[in-house]
DNA sequence: CTGTTAGCGCGTTCAC
DNA sequence: GTGAACGCGCTAACAG
């Protein structure tokens, strides 16, 4: 009995001769260990849990990726959970999450509020925050700057000679992609000096659909903006589809960039010049930093486990210099 | 101890006084049970593992989704591992799927072998093929038929008046989106009495670089197809692409239809016409069907477990009538 | 309705 | 280098 636990955990202290003759006869039975047992007799469970908005979103679908890779690397199994950024949902599979004995929790999703910050502490197992971070920065996490995303981005159409410059935001509840991302546009027009024209910001729900229904407001304008920043790559081609169908040129009329890279922006024409968003990568070192966290290898939870993955503007085919 | 078990299962057989008691207490002690121990006792772990080529993939990320929906909502939790349709890769994860107990096991993969059976045999858990299915349609499975499917896109060419229609294939060893969906396109235009010409047929990877590749190469052809039918939609947009890079208007001078009908097929100009897969819903219906296996509803491989759900023809901009 | 007793299949001492 | 004994936290029978 104990030999073969040392045959199967590799224990070094196993003759030989023994492992074989115990190799053989685990083959000759058929014989598969049962992980729940060892489970409990170890308290370690090699899996970890992730909590994820929305996995048929192609954004979280290539962080998850990140994710799986990686902790197949080291040997973990993830349980994967959808709670569509419903903070009761999040909570709630949190809890199963915990309840199975996850070694290590990743959680994607909307603002981290304290019930969240409870549900964690009832656990004593760590946890990275992916895409998101809580206010006071006291859980370990891993993202991008996304205001310092908008910025970037807004200061494109800057520098291309553009001054009327209209945002599609997403909702400002909505920490990451909707408020930082909006601000990042307002700094961006105060280091230029420009005013804040409220009618050339409207809010949409990331979704193509929307991106085309705000561009139309847009065009409707007594003074039509000539360039338009969108806060995620999907809600940036519903615009340029809309701007098409009205006949306007892209980017000759109308200029626009977003934040994101996602997959398809390099698949629409003109191709979407926007910041890429390390998505892949994001999932990979939140892995990778959970799996130190699991160990031990670092202390609970410091400045150092703060990480902000750099971003990058791709220049492609939708913003022009202004005519 | 035992009453306990049987209050956090919801036994009957507790005074309403004596459950209340217990709540309390598990209130007071922040008390969570553990899932692992209850596995080992119970033998079911309300984990079923699904196997994925890849879950960036929005195909499948789709169809995870739709599992995982209805994972949800009969209470069990998935484990999802990506195997790239690598065989060896595919083997060893439903191998320490079925360590870790799993109750059933949903596969998505590429060809299903002997070698894929036998390791399903080893264990007594219930198996779901999602969108793919065994030769012998031994293993309960759900999909769709993807060569009527392909059948009915080639015939919307056909019906448009077009004879000179050039194939786009996936890799004929993989079953359903590469042989079966060829054998649509053959079938479909030997119905229609015209005979094969093997230039007009060229393998890509179902990437959208690899659909603008291989339209190249068609355009390069003495006699120039009129209408291409892509294996899935994401080669179709490159080739949409390829086209108008070319100067060539579609669907005026060259019509274009495909099988899948993802997100990003109306999301593109001009739309894509193609042939509805019904992603989420096999997902759905796959993971309903492992359930009703799992409770034993319904005997063990039966042909009521073979299920084929319809696909649909959408019509959207990029077929024309042959000129 | 409630408490007692055995396992579930493993890892981990501790002797040998 | 190997085996025996115990316990992980829970469910499932069985008494009471």
């Amino acid at each position: 009995m104990a030999t073969v636990s040392r045959v199967v955990n590799n224990n070094p202290n196993v003759k030989p001769q023994t492992r074989k003759k115990v190799f053989e006869a685990i083959e000759r039975l058929g014989y598969r260990p049962n992980a729940v047992a060892r489970g409990l007799a170890s308290k370690k469970t090699t899996t970890v849990g992730v909590v994820i908005p929305d996995i048929s979103n192609s954004i979280f679908s290539e962080v998850a990726r990140g994710i799986e890779d990686i902790a197949n690397m080291y040997h973990y199994n993830i349980i994967l959970c959808n709670a569509d950024k419903k903070k009761e949902k999040e909570i709630r599979v949190i809890n199963t999450l915990l309840e199975k004995q996850v070694d290590g929790l990743l959680f994607m999703g909307g603002a981290v509020t304290e019930d969240h910050i409870q549900a964690f502490k009832t656990s004593s197992v760590p946890v990275v925050l992916c895409a998101t971070a809580d206010e006071q920065r006291v859980i370990p996490s891993v993202d991008i700057d996304h205001e310092k995303a908008a910025f970037d981005a807004v200061n494109v159409l800057l520098q291309s000679g553009h001054t009327k410059i209209a945002m599609i935001s997403g909702t400002l509840q909505d920490p990451a992609n909707g408020y930082a991302r909006y601000q990042g546009y307002r700094k961006a027009l105060e280091a230029a000096n420009i005013p804040i024209d409220e009618d050339y910001v409207r809010i949409g729900n990331y979704r193509y659909e929307s991106g085309m229904d705000v561009t139309k407001h847009f065009l409707e304008l007594d003074e039509r903006p000539t360039a338009i920043f969108a806060a995620t790559d999907e809600m940036a081609i519903g615009a340029i589809h809309s701007l098409q169908d009205s006949g306007l040129r892209v980017p000759e009329e109308m200029s626009v960039i977003s934040v994101d890279n996602i997959r398809m922006a390099s698949m629409v024409r003109p191709q979407l010049t926007t910041v890429a968003q390390p998505m892949y990568d994001i999932g990979a070192v939140a892995m990778r930093l959970l799996t130190k966290l699991m160990n031990k290898e670092t202390k609970d939870a410091s400045e150092l486990t703060q990480v902000i993955l750099p971003h990058e503007v791709i220049h492609r085919n939708s913003v022009a210099q202004r005519s």
